[in-house]
DNA sequence: CCTCAAGTTGAGGTACCCCTCCGGATATTT
DNA sequence: AAATATCCGGAGGGGTACCTCAACTTGAGG
């Protein structure tokens, strides 16, 4: 192993290669938010005006150029989630770190989608799941050990009640765009410590989650 | 207009015909019920053992097939919100309507998206639709007369519900097929009168839910 | 200006799907 | 047994999408 094969000579991007890469990923952006991650590839190429062939040697796989896409969202939910962990109040950081995911979320159908489904095999894209998890574990669990939410709730709740946001705003994104949030509210209420009833069902187990979630990437 | 337009001999269905008929009916059961309202007519077909010309003989839209194929879950469905509409208790027949409503719902992903979605221009289903919709209001009416229920949801507020309820289904149905059961009743929560937070967001007008209804049939 | 690695193109293979049409098969009636 | 309305099969036209690859083009270093 010589030091070269470690640095082998990256001769930078072609100009007009680095060219079509943006309009392929901005395409895909406009593509993605709008359809959601199954949009068509060969769509995406014919709006950024480059031939399929390009595509595919730009992003070898769809999750590639998802991911390229995504790269803007997932900073703008990182940013908004951070300003949430920071908030001292338990049930304030709770509330502000659901209501900034589901912002995000109820902008960009891609986005909606990617946070439904899981991609066994992408390390990257399991490393961003696994992340959120922690965090919403951590501002539930917070929010309960101050005795605000209710303590008989789990992770897996919660990522049930960002499907059910995703249904929401698939259904409502043009006709009623803010229609999230007072859903999200009515469920806080029910999160809410005080008055609890019991639930005749108890909640997921991780593997049930996981399972689900993987379900939903490759169930037609 | 004689008579005979107004009864214009109808000689019954060839008996080879019925069979395939009915054969078709079965497959589209079961097909409709794993995959939803989108299913591959023409796999129905090749399950029926029917060649794709006859099933569009019998059935010339794919509405006409999903609506015969779907009579038993209407009729079970139908059954069970008599029950729930008997029930003297205001918020036990609340419950007990979304209870049958969902369990239904989650045993058929045909008719989980047949809830969600609106056919504009056929009469059966709008009037299917309608009267879903009066049974609705007339029981979260009541329970909101009698205190039980909060007085500031609509019906488009358990319309969301039905969609959310249809998400978690499409996850969960293989993995934990009970978990419905669970989120309606952390929703149901929400839905007491007893300490209910404000929510900042007015409900849907029927306009925008009627909308979003008739998106979720179209848009891709 | 020349060279050539890097990049591009788009036809073409595969696989679905929807829906129509008509020659041929068949159940039923007479 | 013949007549015939009814019914059936399935090829075929039209569409969309995924992905590959061989032939061609071009930017950039020498």
């Amino acid at each position: 192993m010589s030091t070269s094969d470690i640095e082998p000579a990256p001769r930078p991007r072609r100009r007009d290669a680095q060219e079509r890469h943006d309009r392929l990923i901005v395409a895909a952006q406009r593509e993605f938010a709008a359809r959601g991650v199954d949009a068509s590839l060969e769509k995406i190429a014919r709006d950024a005006d480059v031939a399929i062939g390009t595509l595919y040697r730009h992003f070898p796989t769809r999750l590639d150029l998802l991911l390229a896409a995504l790269e803007p969202r997932l900073r703008e939910f990182s940013e908004g989630s951070k300003k949430a962990l920071e908030i001292d109040d338990p049930w304030q950081g709770f509330v502000s770190y659901l209501e900034n995911l589901f912002r995000v979320q109820a902008g960009d159908r891609g986005f909606n989608d990617f946070l439904s489904r899981r991609f066994p095999g992408s390390a990257d894209t399991e490393r961003i799941h696994d992340q959120m998890c922690r965090q919403i574990d951590d501002v539930l669990t917070r929010a309960q050990e101050a005795g605000e939410a209710r303590a008989d709730i789990t992770l897996a709740d919660i990522v049930n009640l960002i499907w059910s946001n995703g249904r929401m705003i698939d259904a409502t994104s043009t006709t009623a765009p803010n229609a999230w949030r007072r859903q999200l509210h009515l469920m806080l209420d029910a999160y809410r410590a005080q008055r609890a009833h019991p639930i005749p069902e108890p909640p997921m187990t991780e593997q049930q989650l996981y399972d689900a979630m993987v379900r939903l990437s490759t169930a037609g």
